[in-house]
RNA sequence: CGCGGGGUAGAGCAGUCUGGUAGCUCGUCAGGCUCAUAACCUGAAGGUCGUUGGUUCAAAUCCUUCCCCCGCAA
């Protein structure tokens, strides 16, 4: 049971995505008293531009009926920000949102916004912090809890922890597992808020490094690269949004592949081999699951069943 | 009405344009060969060709209704 005092405590969520499912929902396990959720508004997506909704709104409506869901396309304006106040908190907590929070409403919970991250800071500030994880071959990353302030991931660290990346993880694993220790180390912050924040130092200059956004040309697979690099691409897509390349007019998604022993005559970079081996400039790498076009996802020796004819051709 | 691909045996595909008793590569099962095997040989089972209606002597194939799956783009 909460004492009293963290059970009265309003709280506000801001997340969006799936990695802050496991956040909202063990807040409310918890007890805690959510006020209300904030995530981006439904936007047409998928095909025939169908109105989609959130991660997060699909599950508050479902698992937190009684939350009201707020979906303003921007916090910078008077309403948003009366709004807010009105909802006296007296702490936001964030995780994934997606929309910049502007300093006056950064300013209005007692306690102020706490943000979940998805890496080790300084390292790996900004969006994509677990695919540039994955993809910079670091060998762990984590997650830190810190108070928000007006830069990209810049301030005080209240917690971290931090986890293995293994040669096999692939970014929808390492997401999945880090929602996971974030929702556990967002209840441990909470249940000893004050004495935690007091507790926050800001974070080290030294190896700061950001984490762009993902571009759709970074997940084209060059097979000019080394198979090591093309790995760490694929893993660091999969299974969403999934690095690709083209094979005979063919689009095909690489879910999942392994580096194979390069026993093979010298072939140019992109060649498919009778093992599902493609040639890359530096060894090759073993296709295991893929998924063409207008297909559903299988294994790499599937696909060249059906295909024989694509043995020999060259992946682009 | 954003653009596009697909639904044929457990899996991946061919066959559809140019209607005429359903095929390939695997898997499965049985038998054989072998010191042995995921290897090899022989044989077998397994499909109302997504659904509805129509055209035809005859439809996986042509026309029609609906359902389902997926890629792109946002």
């Amino acid at each position: 049971m909460l004492p009293n005092d963290l059970k009265s405590m309003r709280i506000i969520f801001l997340g969006t995505s799936d990695f802050s499912l496991k956040c909202l929902a063990a807040l409310e396990h918890d007890g805690f008293n959510v006020v209300a959720v904030y995530t981006q508004a439904p936007k047409p997506s998928g095909r025939s531009y169908q109105i989609k909704k959130s991660a997060v709104q699909e599950f508050a409506e479902k698992k937190t009926p009684r939350i009201p869901i707020h979906t303003p396309k921007s916090l910078r304006n008077e309403e948003q920000l009366e709004l807010f106040r009105a909802l006296k908190p007296d702490l936001a907590v964030v995780s994934s949102y997606g929309l910049i929070i502007p300093q006056n409403i950064l300013d209005i919970p007692t306690y102020g916004f706490i943000n979940i991250h998805a890496s080790i800071l300084p390292r790996w500030r900004g969006a994509a912090p677990i695919q540039a994880a994955i993809l910079a071959g670091d060998r762990e990353t984590g997650i830190s809890i810190m108070k928000m302030d007006a830069g990209v991931d810049t301030g005080d660290v209240i917690a971290t922890r931090s986890l293995a990346i293994t040669p096999e993880t692939n970014h929808g694993e390492l997401s999945e597992k880090l929602g996971i220790m974030g929702a556990e180390m967002i209840l441990e912050t909470l249940h000893n808020l004050e004495k935690n924040l007091a507790g926050a130092h800001p974070q080290p200059e030294h190896g700061a490094t950001y984490a762009a956004k993902i571009s759709k040309e970074s997940c084209r697979i060059n097979w000019n690269n080394a198979s090591e690099n093309i790995l760490r691409q694929i893993r660091a897509f999969s299974p969403v949004p999934s690095a690709w390349s083209e094979i005979e007019g063919v689009r095909v998604k690489i879910l999942d592949a392994a580096v194979a022993p390069d026993a093979s005559l010298p072939h140019s970079a992109g060649t498919l081999l009778e093992d599902g081996a493609v040639c890359c400039s530096i060894g090759r790498l073993k296709l295991l699951e893929i998924q063409p076009e207008g297909k559903k996802k299988m294994k790499a020796e599937d696909f060249i069943r059906g295909h024989k004819n694509f043995l020999g051709k060259a992946f682009a």
